[in-house]
DNA sequence: CCCTCCTATGCTCATATCGGCATGCGTCAA
DNA sequence: TTGACGCATGCCGATATGAGCATAGGAGGG
């Protein structure tokens, strides 16, 4: 087996940097591929393989405006890991040293095998 | 080329479902890697795996317990991740349908040309 | 209709990844 | 010392990935 697809998976999706900041470009506004690859310094298939996988996300949506395909963000796919890392937040300064409850337990039941 | 390193970015860390998992575990306290194991349904190899990338993020710390190995939760490294995300708060609520001033821009630019 | 521009795909390559398995090393107990 | 246990690592195999390149399809202009 290999690693999960990156597809389907907003975690995933947003673990490549360039598709990072397609979305930071994406909230001044939507854009058509090639200024995409541009303001990315990459080329026309690369943007357009990225915005693929955070089109299948959800993550941005597409539009056809005439001759151009403009990409813009949705960045509501966004929230479960805006939430999930919140969940954490109280541990961020949170004191290391505490020694815990759980461990002491463990040991207690093991003993008791 | 391939993939970024999973290793030094937290973004791809968390990409993993099961290293997700762990740190969630770990929020309920310290723990050995054959409970991380057994509470992850996998391998004691492959918590190793999980808890070494974790651990090279700065993600999760370890300290030695006598025969043990105790796995900590060090969530600071996820602070970044909230917060890039939280960047993106003010469009989750967003109207999709306003027309953007930039791809105005654009066209009259390349009028221009 | 023909040409040009914009974009999506297909293909190949080099590589990173995850899982399974075996194994090496260190620690503790008898 | 010997044995049991906990954990990290190495190796292998299957696969997904990202980049580069060529190209097909679609839309608009002349």
């Amino acid at each position: 087996m290999a690693r999960a697809a990156t597809t389907s998976d907003v975690f995933n999706a947003i673990a490549e940097p360039q598709r990072r900041e397609i979305l930071v470009l994406l909230r001044a506004g939507e854009r058509p591929v090639t200024e995409l690859a541009r303001e990315l310094g990459t080329t026309q298939p690369g943007a357009s393989k990225h915005l693929r996988v955070l089109r299948e996300v959800g993550l941005v949506r597409d539009r056809k405006a005439g001759k151009l395909r403009l990409y813009g963000l949705d960045a509501r796919g966004l929230r479960p890991v805006h939430e999930w890392t919140g969940e954490f937040e109280r541990f961020w300064n949170e004191s290391f040293d505490r020694l815990d409850a759980y461990v002491q337990d463990l040991k207690q039941t093991r003993h008791e095998d």
